[in-house]
DNA sequence: GCGAATCCTGACGTTTCCTTAACGCCCTCG
DNA sequence: CGAGGGCGTTAAGGAAACGTCAGGATTCGC
């Protein structure tokens, strides 16, 4: 359910908390460098990232920045050095978390479960999106017609009416879109982003041709109209 | 500008945060005990809670259950207690962060401004600019009308009533908008500003040809009037 | 392995937008 | 009183963005 990212080089860390993290119902995915953090993190779409500073191939903070440059997800670094300096870095490039090793397991899986709270405002947030003609529903992960009728969507196209949904009324531009959907090394390809909304009009909207609710603003980006 | 609430019991300390984090820019509001921390929550509605756990009146853990009842505001807790079972307890009641006493400046700052650069997404304060006919919502990148009829604008149109609109009420000068929409090699092409400022006029004024709100500023440039 | 669903890619016609030029108005100044 | 500059208005051509369709590649489940 829950997916949480561990990026750690050091082999006995990794599994000691791939160990606790699914045993207390998380699903887990591993990397051991840098490189494989970020790709990981456009791929699997974690929760939480747990991010260790000390890797191989690339500096910690440039890790964090390059997760930021596309994704709020929320960062907790671990790490051994204890200088203040590091720390301020690390919280400025845009971590969420510090935690000093060695760390006690308990104090993690709190500070995880504060990370998660907070990435799931799941109380507050309405999780329903209401157009003229369909509703989202974010934490079902599905779209109903107005009759109550259920529409099925490909992974792709649910990525798309999500991140509208998420951003509901307000503009979406062509870039954040494909950052979101298809991962941070995209950002041109607004040929994709034609098809797939063409497929959503076809379901979702009753005259395709003339959409009230997947608008397009030509020249910036896309728009769900709420309401 | 953003406030921070900050509980703690111990004048030095108090002393100490207050000049530090007014220095930074921040507007302090203190409080010493868990009770006026809890009303001082509710009344000044600070953008970030720094609460110390050993207050005199009542258990840190339930000033945030306290304040986790109404409010997701987010909560540093500073505690002389290294205890795991402590950090547990006040994180999972709804603490976002745990600092141990005794704890560096630096990271203490690093560590608010994460918690603040959280909370300004959930803020969800939208910027409107209110004219006479119409009202630019800055964060949809969309203009209605006052009757809330949408008012469909080209890109160029867009960037220029933005730049207006964030000088909302002062002049910008040709120079300006020209930099700030067609880039800086542009500066003497005011037959751009002509056409689109007509656009802009037949979209968005009653009378085009009797502007209110769309000014222009013969020899120096266009002001957007507010209210 | 096989079939179905999904995704990517390219081509083409259409819509929309940006730029540019021309013209008229008003005010100022010689 | 006429010339000239600044500004508003309109229209048209070309460029860019968009919608649509279809075929091929890939993935996934059985």
């Amino acid at each position: 359910m829950t997916t949480i990212l561990v990026v750690d080089d050091e082999a006995p860390i990794l599994r000691a908390l791939s160990i606790t993290l699914s045993a207390r119902g998380y699903t887990v995915v591993t990397a051991a460098t840098g490189t494989e953090g970020l790709a990981a993190t456009a791929s699997e779409r974690p929760a939480v990232v747990v991010l260790d500073l000390g890797l191989p191939d690339m500096d910690g903070v440039e890790v964090i920045r390059g997760i930021r440059g596309w994704s709020t997800v929320p960062i907790i670094v671990l790490s051994a050095r204890e200088q203040e300096q590091q720390k301020v870095a690390a919280l400025d490039a845009g971590a969420d978390d510090y935690v000093t090793k060695p760390f006690g397991m308990h104090e993690l899986l709190a500070r995880l479960r504060a990370a998660v709270r907070r990435s799931v405002p799941a109380g507050e947030q309405e999780p329903l999106v209401r157009t003229a003609n369909f509703v989202v529903d974010l934490a079902a992960k599905q779209v109903n017609l107005l009759d109550d009728q259920r529409v099925r969507l490909t992974p792709t196209e649910w990525q798309i009416i999500e991140t509208l949904a998420r951003h509901a009324g307000r503009l979406v531009t062509a870039k954040h879109l494909l950052h979101e959907v298809w991962g941070p090394s995209y950002g041109t390809e607004t040929n994709y982003l034609r098809v797939y909304m063409a497929q959503l009009r076809r379901k979702l909207e009753p005259d395709p041709s003339r959409p009230v609710s997947l608008l397009t603003e030509p020249g910036m980006g896309y728009r769900l109209v709420v309401e």
